[in-house]
DNA sequence: TGTACCTGTAATAGATACGGATACAGAAGA
DNA sequence: TCTTCTGTATCCGTATCTATTACAGGTACA
């Protein structure tokens, strides 16, 4: 793995909650369906614990949704996990203030990255887990 | 500087390159207004050369825009330095076969991502560097 | 023609972020 | 009590990115 993947295996850990809620999945178990260790998966599924998407109680298998599945949005999820603070597209941080071009250059790719952003967190916004487990439901027919 | 920051020094570049016509700017004067170090800059200029936003020459200071500023969109600039094949919320390579939720969630999240992107991507076209430059006009009074 | 300057490119090093791996205390349940 | 699991911390290897250095080749100008 290269890159940046908790939203991903986040993804497909809720996934298997929403499609197994009979069963009490262990970290070890979601880390073989992911194809990673079980400490990463805890460590992912602690975030969307904090951010109030799963239920656990610390020592007992089997994290549970916190509320329905269509009401737990991807965006919900990318930002449980994915805790940036800055912009997609980094703006360099040392711009020369003698320059005109420097001194404006960050308040202008703001300006400019701002509604790329929002645009890209509107879609993510408007799909759900569950749209995402009918999905894969209807896949596997 | 912590993350990729190609694409803003490459929109700062094109910045000054548009701000200041009559200069002949290398890529050391570009450098100091960016705030990094003349090799990068070349280099960033370069991916926009074969990507056919700038041209200049071998040996001579002063790229030059390949066309107008208000032609040069930003997505322009984003694809020319960011050579990224894969999608910006990567997905996990190796989920289990053996589970239809591992199967199958590869093309759940491209289905659900690749709007996203798409959102994205289509904000950064309809933004050019002649926006971006007048911004910083506007600014600079 | 010779010199100074610049570009384009490669190679290397340093910094940073991420996932992999291990460990362990604490909670739950048998 | 003993086992299992979670939550969390720590350390390591790796990948990616920028910084740095180096250098061959091209241009301009005296």
């Amino acid at each position: 793995m290269s890159r940046a993947t908790r939203f991903s295996v986040a993804m497909h850990a809720l996934a298997l909650i929403e499609h197994l809620p009979e069963h009490r999945l262990t970290s070890e178990m979601i880390a073989n369906s992911v194809g990673t260790n079980p400490s990463f998966v805890r460590r992912v599924l602690a975030m969307l614990g904090h951010a109030g998407l799963v239920q656990s109680a610390s020592g007992v298998a089997g994290a549970r949704l916190a509320r329905p599945a269509a009401k737990i949005s991807l965006l919900d999820v990318y930002r449980a996990v994915d805790m940036e603070d800055e912009h997609r597209l980094a703006v360099h941080a040392e711009p020369n203030p003698r320059c005109a071009v420097g001194r404006h250059i960050q308040g202008a790719l703001d300006a400019a990255i701002g509604p790329a952003e929002a645009a890209f967190e509107a879609q993510l916004k408007r799909r759900s887990l569950a749209d995402v487990t009918s999905f894969i439901a209807a896949q596997a027919k």
